[in-house]
DNA sequence: GACGAAATACTAAGACGTTCGTAGAAGCGT
DNA sequence: ACGCTTCTACGAACGTCTTAGTATTTCGTC
């Protein structure tokens, strides 16, 4: 499991290759939110390739189609992992405890929580 | 309450700050873990005053003193929340999900963790 | 085989972050 | 007043991210 940090852009045209699992670079240019060049997405799908590996590219035809090679979780994990480091010294529970200090979880939202926290009291 | 997203360079040298409370730049520099030219430091200074707002800086003698304006608990929580927006779409509960979900944390952790939940039910 | 549409490769420009060098100002000691 | 040290201001260089333009390739159609 490496170090999956992706940019703003990056985690844009990630959300569509999640989302649609195998992708042209056109297909990323119509579904994205955003206006953005034909050649920006296809930079941005090169970097998403070659540098960080997360995807993998495969000639179709004329045109590359993109797939995912890592979930969603994994990269989330990762840059809440690193946040983790750089705020908290890796601290999980330290940064947890912030999160949950300024109150902006609904009851059910708690609810969840401390079923989580049953859970995980009941694997250890 | 701005949006206080620091570097990793910025945090570096504001926890310095956090740690002594009013520093010189030469402060900084001979705090510093790693070893940076003394411009470095004052550029990074400039930043995190003009920039991000996030120290005062005064004449005191030859030297300017800074001073922080926000405290680390402050920013941890704005970043934090950043983060929760980029990934999570704002639920707090989802990434405190996702972070307890891969058993990095102790019983110990654990315990704190139920104790905060319960007061913040004892509040709501 | 030539043309047009679509894709890719290459390149570049602007913003920002990190790092530091050089030049000038300001105070201290003699 | 002169020189040494310390500090500041300015700006430059490099890397990365974001954005996109231009040139080239490729494929299907006539």
């Amino acid at each position: 499991m490496a170090a999956h940090h992706l940019t703003n852009c990056e985690l844009e045209v990630m959300d569509v290759v999640w989302q649609k699992g195998r992708v042209t670079v056109q297909d990323v240019v119509d579904a994205l939110d955003r206006s953005l060049a034909y050649t920006t997405v296809m930079t941005t799908l090169k970097i998403l390739d070659e540098k960080r590996g997360v995807v993998k590219r495969m000639k179709s035809g004329r045109a590359y189609v993109y797939e995912p090679l890592v979930t969603r979780e994994d990269v989330c994990r990762s840059m809440a992992d690193q946040l983790t480091q750089q705020l908290f010294q890796g601290s999980v529970k330290s940064l947890v405890l912030s999160l949950i200090d300024t109150n902006r979880m609904s009851r059910s939202d708690i609810e969840e929580l401390k079923q989580a926290i049953r859970s995980l009291e009941g694997d250890a």
